[in-house]
DNA sequence: CATGAATGAGGGTTCATTCAT
DNA sequence: AATGAATGAACCCTCATTCAT
């Protein structure tokens, strides 16, 4: 019989690339990228550990582009004209956004607070999370610059962190945190 | 020599015990828990390998007693009589000393939160940093309820967030988070 | 286009067969046989890893056939009337012809000495060797001994290992190695 | 009870160290480098397979001190004072020494000739086998020379070819090659 | 005939744990 | 109490081989 057509060969490979990143992405999220190993992530994704190594070079290069992918689609939804100047009514927009980018992307979230806390790992990424943190950083300090608020700087660094803590907290516990209660404070608060 | 009483073998038992806790604080802390391996821990505390296994069950165990005396620290800080109502003079003491603890254990803080985000450990320590924590909650929401505050659970919540989130992004970069302009703000937003 | 002849399909096949046992040859010569991959000698060809196990039944099988056509090559080039004795012309002619065989194969003998030590290897071939060499070895003898040269095959023995080790000192420095001044010597001291 | 004293310790470690060279040794002479497994190694020093990393850091490690052992023993063996000139009795002590050497050491010899053949491994061990040859080289030279022979380089490069051969004939069939008598002619055709 | 995705055995290596001393 | 040599399970990764297409 003929061979498959290079076609027919791109779609298995984007969909088992797929695959391998999703299982990938789940069990790094669970057990953290040292203790996930490549085993369960094939069993996780039901193939064999070898073919792991057909879509990448290795288990680094797996979690980059979980990673990669991870952020490319934080970049996407958070993407605004750029230095453009926020109204308030926008500002409520951006941390309705997160809130919601957080819920639809736990495992993500899990994954990227278990590697930023840890000092090897992170080096990996170089300037990854920044980039992808950079845009809501630059919108937030234009924010409270144009507020008047003393000390704009500190003010973004404290809502990113708040942004930081409700992420871990609620990632820890789902279905407890009272997360809608929670934002409603904080855009009372920070606005 | 006379042979060593009782009492000083004793104390010789506590100290080489305590070695190897702050031994193994550290490289958790630095490493994580998987990646920081007992042969590690034996040379940073001066000790064989082997005789770890003499005051620790195993790995896990050791893990468990790290984080139950960085618990019982923090609890013995934050011991207040149960359930006393607090005043807005002592609203800010703790959040002070909340800082100051931060700062003073940056190895606990640091191995707490790379546990915190993974499934399999966590389990390891049931409700011990639930309890950990407990004191701190419960001592906050009778603060707000007095304070005939709307949903003070979901503002407790949030609180608690907060101190998490800068906690981490302090961990992360400790000379270049603003600390202190963060503090004070927190305390202007939540007092 | 008209479809192909057999005659034609037999030639592609043996073309390809040919193809693969060349970059076969090459990549074992190389990286020697168990580093050389059946990957690598796939791209080299430029066909499918799959195509390989059409020809040969595994990578044992081709490495068998590899050195088969090269034992062919030699006997072809040696072959002579068999028990016919050899002029001192002819001894000289026979020399300069293994030098020629040399140079002009050097993959196949830089695979032949790589495999000729281990001793697994060496059971594939049974007698392949030790027939390739026969030829040469008998035609030797005979003159010797026609020579009234006492102890021949001591004699023979010893000229086949000087063109052994002088081909193998030549293959790890084909261009310093002073291959001709070398042949001269051989010639006036075993003619 | 007390732990073994520090040179009970030295003292098994380079038992076990001299257990673990001579397996490597004889399972790299006879599988060549690449084949031999650790594993195997480890059965036939009938030890785990962990402990070989106790001793050397990699199976390279290994490979290198087992050679860096064996060209010892050598350089040893034929340490002569450098620049004398030696008598045709003392290249007869030469010439016979080495073939003592060789079927002394076999397996040194067979591992030597196998590393030989394969590029990207001769490179670990950068001058150590020159190193390991040249005093022969020298010797002979000028022994060469001394005796107004014409082209003494190539002599001597043939005479080092010589050697090599006989020595990878004798070690593909050491029972059956007649070792004493070609000594005799080399002896004959090159004093 | 031809492809390359897929498998799984086996490779080198690390490391928690044990145990004779 | 103390040591560190020794073990073996589990890790990441490679590669000969198979098979659906």
């Amino acid at each position: 019989m003929s061979p498959r057509t290079q076609e027919q060969l791109n779609e298995i490979k984007k969909d088992k690339k797929q695959l391998i990143l999703n299982a990938g992405l789940e069990v790094f999220a669970d057990k953290g990228f040292h203790s996930g190993s490549v085993n369960l992530i094939a069993k996780q994704a039901g193939i064999s550990k070898g073919l792991i190594y057909t879509y990448f070079k290795d288990k680094n290069d797996l979690l980059k582009e979980i990673i990669a992918g991870g952020v490319q689609e934080m970049l996407s939804i958070f993407e605004n004209p750029e230095n453009e100047l926020i109204t308030e009514e926008q500002f409520l927009f951006y941390i309705n956004e997160s809130f919601e980018i957080l819920k639809n992307n736990l495992y993500f979230w899990r994954l990227y607070f278990s590697l930023v806390m840890q000092k090897g790992i992170l080096e990996l990424f170089g300037n990854y999370f920044m980039e992808m943190l950079a845009p809501f950083i630059n919108t937030m300090t234009k924010y409270y610059s144009n507020k008047n608020i003393e000390n704009p700087y500190a003010h973004v660094a404290l809502l990113g962190s708040v942004m930081d803590g409700v992420g871990i907290d609620y990632l820890m516990q789902p279905d407890e945190y009272p997360l809608e209660d929670v934002k409603k404070i904080i855009i009372e608060k920070f606005k």
